[in-house]
This record gives structure tokens, sequence and C-alpha cells, in this order.
DNA sequence: GTAATAATATGAGATATCTCATGTTTTTGA
DNA sequence: TCAAAAACATGAGATATCTCATATTATTAC
């Protein structure tokens, strides 16, 4: 992890700046953070001292469970908070954040600013919105993997990470992300590649048929 | 349901002061309503006109997928909100909100109460605390869904459930809750039988072996 | 009260998904 | 550059879970 400093530091609270969700001045004691990619950002089960906000970058939130298996629950990207659960909550189970590209985010201490955050209406209606969505889509999420097998949410995944009809997604990732076995996506991939929606390359494979895909993906009713 | 007047509705609006979550008065407008078990509080799909604080009784958040699976996403207890993502967001799909016992809560008109609701950092920072349980608890929800089978979620839901050792949800809705099928579930129970942490009489079962259910539910790591 | 509806129950076969085992290839770190 | 670690790959068998079919009770509505 690197402390922007100096120039550097000014660049980016020019270039981002965050003045518009707040309405007192926050940058005094502000850092600006990057992250390289699989740093970790916060340490499972350890509370973290700074409310973090991401300019650049994507992170992941993992956490582990008792019998080993580790869940992707899901990814952080520009323009969202880490750490908002330690602002609001005294007790909270920390989980894990990871750096899943480089990241870049702004870095709030927690002691010099919770009393005049949590006072804050313009900050705190921000939170709000953001923790709703965030609410709703993991409720959705929990609903649509109940509801639905790999199938249909692998095909949502590939059509939403696929880049000029490219996907090439780790699998060890995703299998942690859509909560299911290294050998049954491979399995479901194989099963896409025979029945012609995909096409592989190497270690990438080509969308051939979109409608299918698009038809498999749509029952999820992601609106 | 039936909207609370005159002396009844001054006793619970006394019994049940809301007035600390607010930085100004709320009682001009406000409804006391009570909804029968099954009505519906919010159908799915239409946007409600109030924002409801429930004070008694508890309700259920469904929601229909394009398959005709329904799952019940989880459940709404008293002292908490309903219709609080409609307030926040513009755009939003409404989820269906039943009754589940008689429910008695507050409805507080949106169009009256709005603008200044999103103006009171004391409305707003309950409300964000909330969200962030909603949140962490859909998150923990979700990541155990896809990390342990029927066995271990179901053991949770018994202790969670159980009155004085009896346990005797509907299957129905269990099924709904926990993402199931109804054959599913009846088998895993049969299984806890013949096991011999339960012992079933008639329609209710009875908790024979807390220590094994214990052992099952833990490895949840519900913290 | 009675018919309709919802909930309980159980069997049998299908499918989705997991675990384990094993080998190859790619990436990473000293 | 080489060894270790991570990621990819595939087979085979086990298990978790689903679908469908069909009865038997409760509950609800008229």
């Amino acid at each position: 992890m690197e402390i922007y400093k100096g120039k550097k530091k000014q660049y980016f609270m020019e270039q981002h700046s965050i003045a518009h969700l707040f309405s007192f001045p926050v940058e005094e004691f502000i850092e600006v953070r990057e992250y390289k990619r699989d740093e970790w950002i916060i340490q499972e089960g350890m509370r973290p001292d700074f409310l973090f906000y991401v300019i650049g970058g994507k992170a992941k939130i993992y956490i582990t469970h008792q019998n080993g298996k580790v869940s992707l629950i899901n990814f952080i990207n520009a323009n969202e908070y880490i750490g908002e659960m330690e602002l609001l909550n005294d007790v909270y189970y920390t989980k894990g954040i990871q750096a899943s590209t480089k990241t870049i985010c702004f870095a709030l201490p927690i002691h010099r600013y919770r009393g005049q955050l949590l006072e804050d209406a313009k900050f705190l209606r921000e939170l709000t919105k953001f923790l709703s969505v965030k609410a709703s889509v993991m409720a959705a999420k929990y609903s649509q993997s109940l509801a639905f097998p790999l199938e249909n949410r692998l095909a949502d995944f590939i059509l939403q990470t696929a880049d000029e009809g490219v996907y090439k997604e780790k699998h060890v990732a995703v299998c942690d992300y859509l909560g299911v076995s290294y050998r049954h996506l491979l399995h479901v991939l194989t099963q896409f590649c025979e029945k012609g929606y995909m096409q592989k390359d190497g270690r990438v494979y080509h969308i051939k048929d979109y409608a299918s895909l698009h038809a498999l993906a749509d029952v999820l009713g992601n609106r």
C-alpha cells in the first residue's frame, strides 16, 4: 500500500473531489492510498481505522466460513464506500476486502470524523442510498441463488463481464463469486460450448449465441 | 386493513412513541394501521405512498421470480421500517410485503414528509444503521446459502424459531424462506428424526438433542 | 355444512452440484 | 532460471436437491 503525498495527492483530490458528499471540509486529515492487486485493504476480523471511498479500481468482499469455504460476496467499484459498517455499528464482524485491480481510495480517519459524519445529513443521505442499493442487490443475489441453477446465473455473469464478445474471467474467482465448485463451473461452461453458445479458444471463450445466453439470463429478472 | 382513529390511535402513538427517531414532529399526518394476517401491506411492483414503521407483529418480504418460484427474502419485525427503499430511490422494483401475523404500524405519507426526512440527520442516522444491518444480514444469508447444505441452515432455523423445545413452523413457509423444495425439507426433517435430534408428534416436532442441532447450526458462524 | 383450497405426506426417478483423485499448464517468487 | 504455487482440466462416483405424481388431512369461504 502506498500513501500519496504532495503533488500526486493534490492531483487526485482535485480530480476526484468528494467535497459534495459532505457538508463540512474533510480535506485536512484525508489520505489518498493506492493498493496493489491482491493486497488486502481490510483484513477479515480486524476493525479498520478508516472509512474508505474508492475512486478507482475494483475490490472484492470476502468472508471465510468455518468449513473453509470462501465466499466472494460482492465487488466494490469506484464511488463506493468501504468500512461504513464499522463506522455505523459498534459491534460488527469485519469482512475481508481485497483489491482486485490496482485500487485508489480516499481514507478518512474514523476517530477524527465519526462524530461529524454521523451528524451530517448530506453524508448520511448518500450513504443511506448506497446502503439501500447494497441491501437490494444482496437480496436479489440471495433469492436468485436459491431460485435458479448455475446455468442462468452464469449466463448473466458472462454477459455482464464479457468484453467485445470475449469472456475471460478466472475460473477460480468465478467459483467463489457464484458459489459453486470449480468442477461444476467447468461442466456448465462445457455445456455452453456443446450447445454452441460459446466457443473455447485457449483460455478464453468467444460468445457465439447472444440470444440463447440472454434467454437464460433474462429469467433472473435483474431489473 | 384498519386505520385506527381517536382514542385507539392516541393510545398507540403514546405507547410506541417514535418522536425520538425524528428531529421534527411527525404526528400530524401519521396514521396508525392494523393489517390482518396474510394481508398485503405493499403489493409487489406497486410503489407505496407511505413509509411504514412497524410497532407490533411480523411481516414477510416476498419476491416472485419469472419461473414462478417465490422467495421469502426476510422477515420484518417490530421497530423496523417498510418502504424505505422507495423513499430513498426514485427507481426501485418494489417487493411484496405481507403481514405474517396481525401487524400494527405507523404510516407516514411520503409526499408530505419526504423532503424533511431526507434532511434530518437523526432520522437518516437510524435508517442508515438499520440498512447496514439489513445489508449484512442479506450478505450472510447469501453466502451461507451457497456454502452450506440445508441440514445446517435448517438446524439454525429450528433453534431460532422453536419455542420451549417445540418446533412448529409451517413447512410451506419454511420452504420459501430457506429456498428449498417442500419435498427436500421433509426429507431432511425426517433425517433429523431418524438421527434422534427431534421427535415428531402430530404436526409438531420436539427437540431431543440440542447439542447435535447446535453443532450443525454453529458452523454457519452467525455472529 | 359442504365444497374448494391449502397444507401435509410419501414414493420414485431425474438433475444439479459436490468431493476426490490426478495430471497439465501457467504464473510467481527467490 | 528454476522450483513452488496457482490455475486449468478431466474423470468417476457420491450426495443434495428438484420435479412430478398421488393421497390424506386441515382450513377457509360461501
